[in-house]
DNA sequence: ATAGCCTTGAGA
DNA sequence: TCTCAAGGCTAT
């Protein structure tokens, strides 16, 4: 195989053993390509004994034909790629295909060695393949106890803390199965992905043909499936917000209605955060640290993308769903919520400029919360570890996505700074305001205020 | 049946 | 002429 050169290095999505070359329409190994071929030259049939799902690695390819043919279908090998007249040798259809994959490729690696990633086999390898395990899952012990408490939510909840309680995975070998089989699943990148509008020229979008690196990385995938119901959490918030006022008699929209509001959004952003794949791998007093530090970032991300989705000129989205008039907001405000309210508008300017997607914005989320600048965090293996694999995976899929716009990938992270000083802005902002004043003291957004100020 | 190596031949 | 992804061959 003198002439691999770009594809000795990669694994074959099927079985992880080493790819050989391009393979019925993607980048498999020699024996995944012979078996293909047998398979679909003498039309076999193949049954499982067990579940049709079993695992197909280098070591256990052999035992089951059936699932071993499911997975070759389900990563993308083409029937039509083995030719029924037998002829040999010569150049199919997909050629330019292979040529255009290549160049992507070749591409990719130069970016993610720009950017001081390391060039992997592939961005996904990390949960799907049976032969690596790059990442460090920390060995879990019993969960301490938290220092985060509210009575306010122990009552709404019934949970006497955000971080206790929490199911988590044993074993360090979790990830090494993908719950979605595949090391790429197209078809399900397509669901996600929705219209193609967005993303011209792509090979998976033409409805022909789909090398690996055209969809949607697993890790994204892993992510979205995190997200929480956006309708049944504004449900939920507007629901509490008015049993509170029923309760407490904190009438009208004013401050104390945006206090009880945010609030709420962080009673989420940390329930989102504390069900996120990595993150409840972590021990609660890191998962302290990091949400200590990144809350305000994401509660920002939450509002601005909010506003760049249904936001119109002039006026604020809630996350109930209410719109705010701006002008009325700004100009009995002082200079400090002034200054507030136009920087995030021009975030949200520069965000839809930018046509950043909900993909890229759970990627924000990610790299938010596994902010390796956090001091003290016992697992910074883990948390670098992380973070470089959702670099990676956004890089990629801006890379596939928006492939006419090349420096998407740096414009996003200067989005992100952007954010960050939004955020300081915003805390700032709070920080100034006397909460405890307004709404009851025992809420998280105090919890939260304060807990950075008496930390480090 | 599997999988590593060999041969073929259209297109760059 | 060279490339490299098809199909073919064969020991295990």
């Amino acid at each position: 195989m003198q002439y691999m050169s770009d594809a000795d290095l990669d694994v074959c999505p099927v079985c992880g053993d080493a790819v050989s070359g391009y393979h019925y329409g993607l980048l498999t190994c020699e024996s995944c390509k012979g078996f293909f071929k047998r398979t679909v030259q003498n039309n076999k049939s193949y049954t499982c004994s067990e579940t049709q799902d079993c695992r197909i690695d280098k070591t256990q390819r052999k035992r089951c034909p059936f699932c071993r043919f499911q997975k070759c279908l389900r990563v993308g090998m083409r029937l039509e790629a083995v030719r029924a007249d037998r002829m040999r040798g010569g150049r199919n259809r997909f050629g330019p295909m292979y040529k255009r994959h290549r160049a992507l490729k070749q591409q990719k690696n130069a970016l993610l060695q720009s950017h001081g990633l390391k060039v992997e086999y592939h961005a996904t390898d990390v949960i799907s393949s049976p032969t690596r395990t790059p990442l460090n899952f920390p060995n879990i012990t019993t969960t301490p106890s938290n220092t985060i408490t509210s009575d306010l939510h122990q009552q709404t909840h019934s949970s006497n803390s955000f971080f206790q309680n929490q199911t988590r995975y044993e074993s360090p070998h979790h990830y090494h199965v993908s719950p979605l089989g595949a090391l790429y699943s197209p078809i399900h990148a397509m669901a996600v992905i929705g219209d193609c509008s967005g993303i011209s020229g792509q090979a998976h979008c033409s409805g022909s043909f789909s090398p690996q690196g055209s969809a949607l990385p697993q890790l994204l995938v892993e992510f979205l499936h995190c997200e929480l119901d956006e309708l049944q959490v504004q449900s939920k918030i507007i629901g509490r917000l008015q049993q509170m006022q029923g309760e407490g008699g904190w009438g009208g929209y004013g401050e104390t209605h945006m206090y009880l509001m945010v609030d709420q959004m962080l009673f989420y952003i940390v329930e989102w955060a504390r069900g996120s794949v990595f993150f409840k791998e972590l021990k609660v007093s890191d998962q302290m640290k990091l949400l200590h530090h990144c809350w305000c970032d994401l509660l920002a991300l939450d509002i601005v993308s909010r506003q760049v989705q249904h936001g119109r000129q002039g006026s604020l989205v809630l996350v109930t769903g209410q719109e705010v008039d701006l002008p009325a907001l700004v100009t009995p405000a002082g200079p400090l919520l002034r200054t507030l309210v136009q920087k995030g508008q021009e975030l949200v300017e520069a965000f839809r400029k930018l046509q950043v997607d909900r993909n890229e914005m759970v990627c924000f989320k990610f790299l938010i919360l596994f902010n390796t600048d956090v001091k003290h965090v016992e697992n910074q293996s883990f948390v670098e570890n992380v973070k470089e694999q959702v670099h990676r995976a956004l890089l990629e899929y801006t890379l596939c996505a928006f492939p006419q716009f090349l420096d998407k990938f740096d414009q996003l992270l200067l989005c992100l700074l952007d954010l960050r000083a939004l955020s300081t802005l915003a805390e700032e902002y709070l920080c100034s305001k006397d909460i405890c004043g307004e709404v009851p003291c025992n809420n998280l957004l105090n919890e939260l205020l304060h807990a950075k100020h008496h930390s480090v």
